[in-house]
This record gives C-alpha cells, structure tokens and sequence, in this order.
DNA sequence: TTGAAAGCGGTACCAC
DNA sequence: GTGGTACCGCTTTCAA
C-alpha cells in the first residue's frame, strides 16, 4: 500500500496524483491545465487522460492562494424573494457568469449585524466586489457605515458595489450604479395630472428610505409644475409590500379620504391597493386609477394591467459588474473617479390602469 | 524599507503582519483568532487590538486548503427570478447562515453545459454540498448525468442534494427533498371535481417535466375517482409561465372548447389563464373557475384570490440544508440510506377563484 | 501557554 | 518543452 492515496481512495485527487499517475511532474499537470502555456502534444494527451479518469478538478483554494483564481462577486440582499432585486441579482449573476466569474449571494434581512458580518464573510473570500442592493435607510450613520465598508473592501483588493441607492459622499473608494428615480417618479406623477387627476394618495414607502424619498420629490416636483396644491395628508408611507398597499387604500377610504388616483411606490404596493379598492367596490381604473413603479412583471399581470415606471434592474447589474470588471482589467486611460457613479434611465410604461377622472356629479 | 508590506501598504495583511506587530507568533495569533484553543487573556488583548487596527480577516482559501474553513452550500437554480425556486433559495441560504456556512448561486439557464460547468465550479470549490432546484426534464440521460454528478461530487467529499424532483434511481449517493406534488394534484382536482365541475381545462405544464407529470398524473387519479371520463383534449402542454396560460385559454376558447374549471399547472399559470378570461369577457370565478399550484405570494394578490396548492418551498430548503449538514456531522447512529429521501406535504389553500359551475342554459 | 515548522494543493520562476 | 522547488496564508502537531 502506498503512503499517499490510491486512485479510488476518499478525498478529492491532487494534481500531484495526476503527474505521478501520468509519469510527468506537477508543473507539467499545472501547465496542461492552465493552458496559457505552450506544451507538447503528447504531454497534454498523457496529463487529460489521467485527469478524465481521475475526474479530477483543481482546488479553487490552493490556485487563488497561490496567485491564480476565479474573480469572485458577493450579491448582498435584503430578501432574495424580492421581484426588483432578483432581477438585479440576475444581471450580475449572468455578467458574471460570461467572464467566468463566480457569485456568491447573500441576505442581510435587514440586519445591519449580518450586513457587517458578511462583508467581512466576503472580505475573507477576497472577493473581487461586493455588491449591495436596493434602497438604503437613510440614518446617520449610513454614510459613516458604508464609508467604512468601501475602504475597508478597498485595502483588501475589493471593491464596494451600491446599486440602486444614492452615491456615497466624499471621496469614498466606491462604485455607484444608479437610475433616474425621481425622474420616473415626475414622469409618473405627470402621466396622472395629465390625465386631469387633482386628488391622488401617494403612497411612496418608508419616509427613510432612499428610494422612497427620491420618488416622493419627484411626485413633488410634477404636482408644483403642474400647480397642483400637494396635500401632505394624502401621502402615507409604509412598507414596500402588498399589505402596506392594501391597508393604506383601506384606511383612507375609511377616513373619508377624496381621491382619484393612486400614486404607488412600488408594483406590489399598487397591486396591494388596487385589490383593496375593489375590496371596497370600486373599480379600477373606471372609478380610481393606478399606477405603479418599477415594472416587475406581476405589473403586466394584473386585471388591469398596470401603468408603471420601467427601471432596468437587469441592465443595472449587468452594469455593475462591468464597471468592476473594466477596472479590475485596469486598462489605461482610467482615471481616478471614472465610472464611479453610472446612472440609467427610467420611462413610464403605459398599459390600462389609468382614465381621466370619473366627471364630479 | 521593510521588505515585507508595511501597514497601510496594498493586499491584504496576512497572519505575519499581525503577528509581527503584535509581537507573537503566528500560531499564537491563529489560535486566538479560532478561538478553540487556550490563550492568556494578555495575549487574546494584544492580538485582537492589532487585529482591529489592521482591519485585518481571515484568509479563507488559505484557511481551507489548511484544513479549516466555512462550509459552503452551492444552489443551482434555472432562473433566479422564479418566486417559487427563490422561496427554496431563501430556505437554503437562510439555514445555512444560522449554522455559519456560506452560500453560493449560480444559474444554469436550463442549459446542460452550464449545468455541468456549474458543479464542476462547485466541486472546485470544495462545496459541501451542491444543491440542485426545481422540476427536471425526464430525458433518458437525464439519471445516468445525475448519477454522475452525485459519484463526481461525493468522491470529492461533497453531496448532491435534489430539491423539488424525484429522487435518483439505483445506488446514487445522493439526498432528494421532495414534496407530495402527484397527492397535492390529486386534492386539487378533486377540489374542482366535488364542487361540481365536470369539464375542466388542465395545463400541467411540460410534459417532459417530472413536477409536471406528478401534477398530470395525480389530476388523472382524481378524475377516476370520481368517475369522470379525462378527455386528452382538454389538455395542454407548455411552459410554467404566464404567456403559455394566457395563450391556452385563448386557444382553448377559440378552438370551441367547453369548460367550467381551469386547472392550472402554476399560479403564474393561472394568472395568464385568468387575464386571457377576462379579454374574453368571461368572469372568474362566476363563469369560469380556476386553481393555481405553488402558493408564491401572487396567488393571494390576484383578484379573485387564487385556490391554489400550497408547496412548502421554504421549508423544503432549511430540510434539504439540515439534511447535508445533519450527515456532515455524521453522528453515530447515521446509517447509510438514513434521511436520503424526505418528502414534505402538500394542501389545498382555499381562496376565492372557484365557484360551483354556472347551471347550464 | 507559546513558538517552530511541516504541510494543505497549486503556480510560476529558474534551471536544464 | 519539462522538471524542481520556493512560496501563497493558515492550521496544527510537536517541543519547549
């Protein structure tokens, strides 16, 4: 029996099994294997053979100690099962995937605690980027806190990655990968005032929340240049889920609240008050009309289907991931700061969820 | 000059630096940092003080290729952007975080070469365990390649887990998760049936899908027993996605077809079917009833809310996490064949999208 | 309790 | 073109 395990024994194959099993040394093995140089024919037949039998993978470990490795990026996000996000994390994941890079995923739920300890998590992985999606809570200490992040990602090689939330402040060693929010949310709120709605709830999420701050100024914005008078009673905020939108629509029709139109902060929050609205009698959009943000594809699902503000969350993460990878491959001609903040468009979608307003009896 | 980085210098400080600074050695400052081995508290306060100076982590590759090192759970997915699949996903990730293992994504796109690049990737790696979701096209090769993912992955120590299909057959070393997909068919149906529906349109979906031909068969099962004849032509096939239920329906309507009662293969399904309904002028659940499969969050943000089966996806992936890591443990008693196979239940969630059959004119 | 040193599995530089 | 070998950063005996 020899030291050292049999073909067949437990544990995975060393490349020093194959150059022992193929009569060649580990270098060679290595070279075969690598291909980035030259080597004769007869070795490369010899080494693929064995490696066939062996069925034998190199360990992704010990190749990105020693210098080589997969380029690696971690997906932070709050809930995987999130329609916006899963198609962001999908872009990166695909982008990823056709340069041969691998993606971790993980969830925060929220938590800043494991927020922390997966950056560290990934830290340790030496991630070539970390990249954190949707929407931040704006504190105090945000800036502070992902500051510390970026440069803490920087010094190991990394890169920090914020999609879909504003860019950070100060020279923070950071890539941003943004979309026209508060334009949608004009765009969005002037397709309803054109339509002649006067009396719209505006439900734009969290008041802490940066998307949901962003869209609220842009629904601002269109109601004063349209000069339509905007009622802070008609704004209520809350979660970015169905309930918040059901219960919301509820609660201001009980409180005897006059409006048209329903400005929602998200699909799943205009999907919420529409079932609310029809709850209650109304129609949709003959009596109340309904619009939405993001355009996920429950949005063109629903009876009606809804009007929308189109974000390209896919196309962010492809983004996302080209911006690392570009300046990973480091080509001259960068500069400091090129390419940190990239900001896509968004555009109105419209389907059948809005009429001009019912004429008052 | 130091030859060696200096603090603040570029990559990442190493064990040495924070040994070197802090005036131990090597071993010691592992130790403190595993945290499973005695130190003074004098030597645990200077190391953990550099420790946070430096920012300093972990090495991870270098941890495992030395022995140590977080296990990591694979999860292989077609489309990211699935309700249900991210539902499993979320309980994968969720379990394995609660246990400090890390998790990676990847998606296949439903192609077999990726599929394979996949586990390679995975087996690279040194997963735990490679866990593979949803339905699978019952091709003949489709056992034999699974097979050999499962000898290929448990040589290198790792195991293949089957979320959501049947399992492997034969000696394949590998656990399958699944759930009761032909008895919640079969409850569904006979849902429809005992409220008095007689001629009902089924779309279970592809038919070289195993979850479909579960679905398919326990459908046919329920029909039998209550002595309804199955009619072939009230069945069609196709994608589990929104466009193949709008366009069943509206094939079926235009082709002549009678029937009372929908039976989808998915809530996405019956979402196209249901909107198709409605272009038609047909109401639901008056005119027309229809039950969905899976229960993902839009069954109950339809309008009517959809009956539908309940799949306990989440649920499935904490099992499917506990089961590789339970066997990891490998405590005694374990035997082999031991927990290979789970399957969870199925039931009925009644809601409001059916309706006895309109009384015939 | 702490330190020295032998690996873990590859890569890549240096000879031949 | 191919082989020998010094690392990569960390864990873990083995001694002291």
């Amino acid at each position: 029996m020899s030291q050292r395990k049999a073909s067949g024994d437990a544990g995975r194959a060393t490349i020093r099994d194959v150059a022992e099993q193929a009569g060649v040394s580990v270098a060679s093995v290595s070279r075969v294997l690598s291909g980035n140089y030259p080597v004769s024919e007869e070795l490369r037949r010899r080494v693929m053979k064995v490696v066939g039998d062996l069925d034998y993978v190199t360990n992704a470990h010990a190749r990105s100690l020693a210098g080589g490795g997969t380029p690696t990026v971690a997906i932070l996000i709050n809930d995987i099962t999130g329609a916006a996000f899963a198609h962001v994390a999908r872009g990166v994941e695909g982008a990823a995937t056709l340069r041969g890079w691998l993606s971790l995923v993980g969830t925060t739920g929220d938590d800043p605690e494991r927020e922390l300890a997966l950056v560290n998590m990934m830290r340790q992985q030496g991630v070539a980027a970390v990249v954190l999606l949707g929407g931040a809570y704006d504190y105090d200490e945000y800036q502070l806190r992902m500051a510390r992040f970026a440069r803490s990602l920087d010094a190991a090689g990394s890169r920090l990655v914020l999609v879909g939330r504003p860019p950070l402040e100060g020279d923070v060693p950071a890539t941003t990968v943004d979309y026209d929010n508060e334009g949608g949310a004009y765009a969005m709120a002037s397709h309803l005032l054109s339509a002649g709605h006067r009396k719209v709830l505006v439900l734009p999420g969290h008041a802490e929340l940066t998307t949901a701050q962003g869209r609220l100024k842009g629904a601002r914005r269109a109601f004063e240049a349209y000069g339509v008078p905007f009622e802070p009673s008609m704004v209520r905020h809350g979660f970015y889920d169905y309930e918040h939108g059901y219960d919301a629509v509820q609660e201001s029709l009980r409180d005897g609240l006059d409006f048209t139109a329903v400005l929602a902060g998200t699909d799943v929050v205009a999907a919420g008050a529409m079932q609310a609205l029809r709850a209650a009698g109304l129609r949709v959009p003959e009596d109340v009309s309904i619009v939405g943000y993001d355009d996920i594809p429950l949005a063109s699902q629903l009876t009606p289907q809804l009007t929308t503000v189109h974000v390209p969350y896919e196309e962010m993460g492809r983004v996302a991931l080209r911006a690392v990878a570009d300046r990973r491959e480091g080509g001259p001609g960068r500069r400091k700061g090129d390419g940190d903040h990239l900001v896509l468009g968004t555009h109105v979608v419209v389907r059948n969820s809005v009429r001009p307003p019912a004429p008052r009896v």
